[in-house]
DNA sequence: TTGAAAATGAACGAACTGGTACAAAGACCT
DNA sequence: AGGTCTTTGTACCAGTTCGTTCATTTTCAA
């Protein structure tokens, strides 16, 4: 059962909500079509399983970092960095999250348990911000949320839009030079932000 | 004809390619399906014409921004609010990007016309950028493309994740307060990453 | 006027797809 | 052993959906 999910997540990552076929997925696991709906009782419900599966691993993994013993900026360094790190390793997770957002967060508002599920990575800026604060490094004012929202935008787009955006400027994204580079910009752009 | 373009924007924007319908299409138009299929050849076929559409459009108003007589960080924050504003407006193409990369840019890579299009907004930053050094209030070293890129995520992602973002941080993109403090965040972080 | 090419309407069909009916086999408790 | 609940396999169905067939009308140049 548990591999149903791993497929599933492959195959609505890989095609969405309505592009994803119940036939191929059944047809990729050892157990049968009867199965899913035995288990999920629908495509939707399949769907929404598998949302709430890569939510929960997802926050699981930012909850690892470790920051509190880095100095303010040095932390906020490995929090931009673990993070497109991470997004660049886990493109399913991002797939199912545009897909979400094509469906306008229809099933997100559906999941109780994504609602409840809180966000490792926002109290962990809301930390090393106060640290910079007081560390004199950091200016007043912000927001860890706003923070929180520049830093999954730039790291987020840098894989969700690879494929749009290497046809138009003729990057490879994933080249491992080119992707260096932007994660270092990106990386000084945040820190830049936050600095006094 | 140029009707049926209209609806299909809206329609493939609304449910992605493989959750757009053809019939729901025919029945927004004046005309019918069969004209669809007179014009366009089939479903991919309106779907690629949508996305030309989508990006001259999109190209065409990026090159009616007159930012030469402006100071370089002034035309600087006008570019990068024209964006969010634009990118705001148009929440339909933003679709239609998404819905691409979703498709892995697989009919972009088909289309000649948009390869070709040149993107304004590049050499608008080329020229502010250079005129910024000259200027002695930007730093070197500086590239157009990864300086769009940042100004693309940034604006890009506040519309296209508004919905799980808005869902997981109980937080309304669309009020406008919101907006405005984002939009101001944007700018300011696009100045400070640009700025000596 | 005429004739060819472009444009249009209505109905239909074949393949696909989410979901189910029916039956049977395990598992587990007493 | 008997009975009940869970799990599973096969075949099938009804609705949908892209695309087409066939016939007709409109346009427009010569």
């Amino acid at each position: 059962m548990a591999g149903i999910l791993e497929v599933a997540l492959r195959e609505f990552a890989d095609k969405g909500l309505s592009g994803a076929r119940i036939d191929e997925i059944a047809a990729a696991t050892r157990t049968s079509k009867r199965m899913i709906y035995y288990y999920f009782g629908s495509k939707e419900g399949l769907y929404l399983a598998v949302l709430e599966h890569s939510y929960r691993e997802m926050r699981r993994i930012e909850g690892e970092l470790m920051l509190d013993n880095l100095p303010p900026e040095d932390a906020l360094r490995r929090l931009v960095e673990f993070t497109f790190d991470h997004h660049v390793a886990h493109e399913d997770y991002i797939r199912i999250v545009m897909n979400e957002n094509i469906e306008r967060g229809k099933y997100l508002a559906q999941s109780q348990i994504i609602q409840e599920l809180n966000v490792p990575a926002i109290s962990a800026i809301g930390r090393l911000y106060e640290r910079g604060l007081a560390a004199g490094v950091f200016r007043q004012g912000l927001d860890p949320v706003d923070i929180h929202a520049s830093i999954s935008a730039l790291t987020f787009f840098n894989v969700s839009n690879q494929y749009s955006f290497g046809q138009i400027f003729k990057r490879d994204l994933s080249a491992s030079a080119v992707r260096a580079l932007r994660r270092a910009n990106i990386v000084e752009m945040v820190v830049r932000f936050v600095r006094r």
